[in-house]
DNA sequence: GTCTATAGGTGGATAGAC
DNA sequence: GTCTATCCACCTATAGAC
């Protein structure tokens, strides 16, 4: 029992028009008019707006962590860790709606999917704080609070991306430019952690 | 020639709603609401919606700097960038409001003030570009792009406030950890960056 | 499952009294 | 400088036809 199209359409513009505009004022007469349907026709597939904006947040944190979980394939700690740093990269560039909406929205705004707020730590902070246990195991990075090793990881990656998608890192080139500066930064911040 | 306080009081009015909901859904009558008076009175101290929020903006970056600016009395170049740090954190709890204007905002949402929008890179940043090279030129950091430095720099700590104001460091503790978890941190990233 | 029609609410901006 | 009154556009949600 696959959902319908027009529901995925549906939930596709609201992740767009949420991403653009937050959820305080997320319109359903917009996203019904990205979809070529009426407002009404919504609450067909949704219960209504609240509904809706939680049916976002749901699949916006399972593309992450599809995301994330690719870099296990890696063969060292280290190119792990490395890799993950990428995929985060990757799912910020390939989905900044997605990224929006599950990193810079405020606390109020409904915010995070059921597995977010249900569990003491997400399990895709989990799938980080794993990695640098790994690293500091092997060698690779210094003893230490794996989670709040993790913290500076994460906000490194995040740092960068967030500027990037506002448009602060404009002045230093385009796209391919800041993919460069991501991965040379996360290799500079990675490589002061060693023991 | 001093502003009016009711200028004031719909400018600080402004600066939270504009916080709370973004620029594209601001409502000039919630600013009034909150400032007491009607919407009508606003425009007899700014031309419209626009002018307002970018009066918002300028002055969201004048505090900014103003807090920067501080961190250049410590004595020594590694202290000041790390004083510096902390002046950014300061900045980001005590005028949280004023932080997510200038730094958690859209591209398209009207965005920075007049001297953002005209310098080739933001006089804000070239302050930490100088405290990189001041590092640099005393052996505290190791040689290389002070730009690119900086930009390592600027992501972790922005991300670090990004993440704690939107409610992502919460399972860490209150405020006063992710203040401990904040200069611990910088501490490790700058400890990192050494020859 | 989608439509039109409708209810009662929000918003920006302006005109004119005081 | 602030008010009230007003214009038109936009919103959520529901009822009922098809």
């Amino acid at each position: 029992m696959p959902p319908t199209e027009t529901r995925e359409r549906i939930l596709a513009a609201a992740r767009d028009v949420y991403a653009e505009v937050g959820a305080l004022h997320f319109s359903l007469r917009e996203v019904a008019r990205r979809t070529g349907v009426t407002a009404a026709a919504i609450y067909r597939h949704f219960e209504g707006k609240e509904a809706l904006l939680s049916a976002v947040c749901d699949e916006g944190f399972r593309v992450f962590t599809a995301y994330l979980v690719r870099s296990l394939a890696a063969p060292t700690p280290r190119e792990r860790l490395l890799t993950m740093a990428d995929e985060y990269l990757h799912f910020g560039l390939e989905r900044p709606r997605d990224y929006r909406v599950i990193f810079m929205t405020e606390p109020g705004e409904l915010l995070s999917p059921r597995d977010v707020r249900e569990a003491p730590v997400p399990p895709s902070f989990q799938l980080l704080v794993d990695r640098v246990v790994e690293c500091m195991t092997d060698g690779t990075i210094a003893p230490g609070d794996p989670a709040e090793v993790a913290v500076t990881v994460w906000a490194h990656v995040h740092g960068l991306l967030a500027l990037h998608l506002s448009g602060h890192l404009a002045p230093f080139g385009d796209e391919a430019a800041f993919q460069r500066i991501f991965r040379a930064s996360t290799r500079r911040l990675v490589d002061g952690l060693r023991p």
